[in-house]
DNA sequence: AATGACATCAACCGCGCACCT
DNA sequence: CAGGTGCGCGGTTGATGTCAT
């Protein structure tokens, strides 16, 4: 069915936001809530559609917003999340606390996409570049048409997850909401000051000066090979589900296993093996990575689903 | 200092889904 | 069930900033 466009009303407007247009908004949502977007903009005084306001709002006014620099740990989990999740950003951002699926989508293109690149990773299938899944005459191995299965099966059960979580989460933030409306508590609300990246007057929670602190140490050398380890780790990992070579089950624990579970310096409690992650690794011996190919697997997809599972800091859950 | 190339990110666009009538 | 409407998502664009020459 044909949709007319949401701004063909002449005299919308379009573009940056002003100072002014924000501050509107800010006051409208902070008094009624946003309720409809439709006409949310025509009771707020904005000549602008419904569908930029929301995009304002929850891209860059919501007062739960982090912005600057994406941690380390940050870009481990969107690395990780992508790579069973793909380009679901509303998803991946569910499971990082203040920061939009818009941020996370840029940031990947920007900057994760093209380092993974450089360092030869697939940033799609988030396998090495010289390494094809099906190479060899395992293509036809039932056992992999198995591991697929289990991959799928594994995938699915996380998106449902995601699913019964964003609705949880949705009902939570209307009863938030709701909650804030009528109680009109407006210390939520940022104090006005100007943003670094825009004329806005919503203030910026800066963790620019820590991102750029934990950054430069990557970019030093002996970091960088270690983050590339880190990644191909995280993508053998991967490929270990589909290939039937037992000498990638030892990658896999040594290499996304670990990253999953193995966070003893991570302020995120839910990648910690105390948060409820079985790991087989753990007990240091690491196994012998051959006898049990369908434990180790249903441990690593065990973890995989926990991150998913997990809610960082959300108090909720 | 000027300028062109490249990087970044806020914002737009179109589509699909859910809900309502 | 079909059609209309609103909302959210993911892809893309373009303005702006930064860097290299």
């Amino acid at each position: 069915m044909g949709r007319s466009p949401c701004c063909e009303k002449v005299g919308l407007k379009k573009g940056p936001w002003t100072p002014e247009e924000d501050q509107k908004l800010l006051s409208y949502i902070e008094e009624h809530g946003h309720g409809s977007w439709r006409v949310l903009p025509i009771k707020a005084g904005l000549e602008r559609c419904g569908k930029s306001c929301r995009l304002r709002w929850t891209n860059y006014l919501r007062p739960d917003i982090k912005r600057g620099k994406f941690s380390l740990q940050e870009e481990q989990t969107i690395i990780q999340l992508h790579a069973l999740l793909g380009n679901r950003w509303s998803s991946i951002a569910t499971h990082l606390p203040k920061r939009t699926d818009n941020e996370i989508k840029n940031y990947w293109n920007t900057h994760l996409k093209k380092r993974l690149t450089k360092m030869g990773i697939d940033p799609i299938t988030h396998k090495p570049k010289n390494e094809t899944l099906f190479s060899d005459n395992h293509s036809k191995n039932a056992a992999n048409l198995s591991h697929m299965a289990q991959w799928e099966s594994a995938r699915l059960e996380a998106e449902a997850r995601l699913v019964r979580e964003s609705k949880l989460r949705s009902q939570y933030s209307l009863q938030q909401q709701q909650h804030q409306h009528g109680s009109n508590n407006n210390s939520v609300f940022p104090s006005q000051s100007s943003s670094s990246t825009s004329s806005s007057s919503i203030q910026v929670l800066d963790v620019k000066e820590e991102g750029e602190k934990e950054w430069k140490g990557y970019e030093d050398s002996t970091h960088l090979l270690e983050f590339k380890d880190l990644i191909e780790g995280s993508s053998m990992a991967f490929s270990s589900t589909m290939q039937h070579d037992m000498s990638m089950i030892n990658v896999a624990e040594d290499g996304f296993t670990n990253l999953l579970l193995d966070n003893s310096n991570s302020d995120d409690p839910s990648l910690s093996p105390e948060s409820g992650g079985e790991c087989n690794t753990c007990d240091g011996n690491g196994g012998d990575g051959g006898s049990d190919f369908y434990e180790d697997n249903k441990n690593y997809w065990n973890n995989i689903l926990n991150l998913v599972d997990s809610s960082p800091s959300d108090p909720l859950f």
